[in-house]
RNA sequence: GCACAGGUGGGUGAGUGGUUAAAGCCAACAGACUGUAAAUCUGUCCCUCCUAGCGAGGUACGAAGGUUCGAAUCCUUCCCUGUGCACCA
């Protein structure tokens, strides 16, 4: 039989980060209950599989379930591969297109191999939530949809705003929360988890386990954590989000760019340290140092301690470099690019000239370093475009699309510069 | 089905026949500044081409047509959204 730590030690780790919990009495009751009993609380959390990268605000809830099983829990990580299909309208406030069964199957896949970064493969039990709902007929949805009224369904935030303002909401969109419901009770969930935005559905959880006649989930909410702008919440299309598949240096370099107050904020989402420690650090750290700790650590959880440092290293260097125009990091991005793509009409032709002429302006694109031509041509009028010297130092600006080059080799190697972006451009001939 | 109100660039949101590739704001991107960030200031912010110029051309205001020297702006049809009514019970 499984022991568990004493109920008051485990309710504090528990609340370290959440939001809100429906009810604590429930969760101290429910804890009792299992300690008593040697049995682990079955801890739900559902996921969309509508994005297939995670990025950090998606580890907030991951890494309060790493903590149930820290603690001994089941942790039961649901699929929504059919309620995917719906789209949860939360978050845009527009309708969304549901997803095919194959893109739902391609992102779960690619969703599982993150989650584990942060959860315990062997410990987790993982369900897709079809497996239920593809036994489900049509009646049992008229039966199911009858629990609910309109007006319920109307005091999610989400209904009733776009209710208010005429936008639409299509009536499947409906569905989501109870269907979402429904998987509290196919796995007799103790706790469900979910963002802040998600309390709604949670709730219903709650409500349908009752008419079902189960016993009430715990709900338990955990903040949203605000996107490098820290004003919006993080999301890919909002473009404010750090991917935990992102490449160190960039992960690092991102979480160096976020404000220092909300920095404090990252501190106690995204990492295990305890809140005296980081009301400590608030007082007594440089902010700059404590940032710089904090995005290394992120790292690290991602990547490697080893890689983490690098990664430090290199955004030092990377960040001298703007000061004073001086160094470059030294794994930079290469891209292949053929002569011909690039080469100016007027430039001669290749090994017939110890000159040779190319086009900047198509090379930028083809680096990925301006989004076309015509961005790139804006880009260099604007002096942002440096081509760094072959010994990675402090190059020159050049403001002309054309780019005249003598003594050239091929494969010859350009690195480019715009802005914080570095690339080097292998041209082969 | 009928009536009414709408559909503008990444997002908001002006513009109701003519320097309007389309105001303002936000976001974004560069530059300056800075102990990181923020803030602030400046510039840019549809695409293509070149001789790179306050150059040439092409696309663009839900879609397709039409009227006009000229339309995002007027007309017609269609699509989409919302509201009310009706239909159906």
């Amino acid at each position: 039989m499984p022991t568990f730590a004493p109920v008051d030690e485990q309710l504090a780790y528990i609340k370290k980060g959440s939001a809100e919990i429906i009810r604590e009495s429930d969760l101290r009751a429910k804890l009792e209950k299992s300690r008593a009993a040697g049995k682990p609380l079955r801890v739900k959390a559902g996921f969309d599989p509508t994005a297939p990268d995670l990025h950090l605000g998606h580890t907030v809830l991951l890494r309060k379930l790493k903590h149930f099983q820290d603690l001994g829990h089941t942790v039961i990580f649901l699929i929504g591969d059919f309620t995917g299909m719906i789209g949860d309208p939360t978050g845009r406030s527009a309708t969304r297109p549901p997803l095919t069964p194959e893109e739902i199957m391609r992102n779960a896949k690619t969703y599982m191999a993150q989650v584990y970064k942060i959860l315990d493969a062997h410990k987790t039990e993982t369900r897709f939530n079809s497996e239920w709902f593809n036994k489900v007929t049509s009646a049992d949805w008229i039966r199911l949809a009858a629990k609910f009224t309109v007006s319920q369904m109307l005091e999610r935030e989400d209904f009733h705003k776009r209710f208010q303002e005429e936008k639409p909401i299509a009536l499947h969109e409906l569905l989501y929360p109870l269907a979402q419901g429904y998987d509290s009770v196919a796995l007799q969930a103790d706790v469900e988890l979910g963002g802040t935005d998600q309390k709604f559905n949670l709730l219903v959880g709650r409500e349908m386990q009752r008419s079902f006649d189960q016993e009430s989930q715990v709900v338990l909410t955990m903040p949203i954590l605000e996107g490098l702008d820290g004003v919006n919440k993080m999301s890919k299309s909002l473009g404010n989000a750090v991917g935990i598949q992102e490449p160190p240096l960039e992960m690092y370099g991102k979480l160096m760019s976020i404000s220092d107050e909300m920095m404090w904020r990252y501190y106690e989402l995204l990492t295990d340290i305890q809140l005296p420690e980081i009301e400590k650090m608030k007082r007594e750290s440089h902010p700059m140092q404590a940032k710089k700790d904090l995005a290394q650590r992120i790292v690290a959880d991602f990547h490697s301690p080893e890689a983490a440092q690098k990664a430090a290293e290199d955004w030092a260097k990377l960040r001298q470099r703007e000061m004073s125009s001086e160094t470059i990091p030294d794994d930079i991005e290469e891209v292949q690019i053929p002569f011909d793509k690039i080469r100016a009409s007027d430039s001669p032709a290749p090994g017939s000239d110890s000159l040779i002429s190319l086009r900047l302006d198509r090379l930028l694109v083809l680096c990925g370093l301006a989004d076309s031509t015509t961005d790139a041509g804006r880009k260099l009028k604007a002096s942002s475009v440096e081509l760094l010297r072959q010994d990675g130092v402090r190059g020159e600006v050049y403001t002309a699309p054309h780019l005249a080059i003598t003594n050239y080799s091929f494969p010859m190697r350009l690195v480019l510069r715009v802005g914080r972006k570095v690339k080097a451009a292998i041209i082969d001939g």
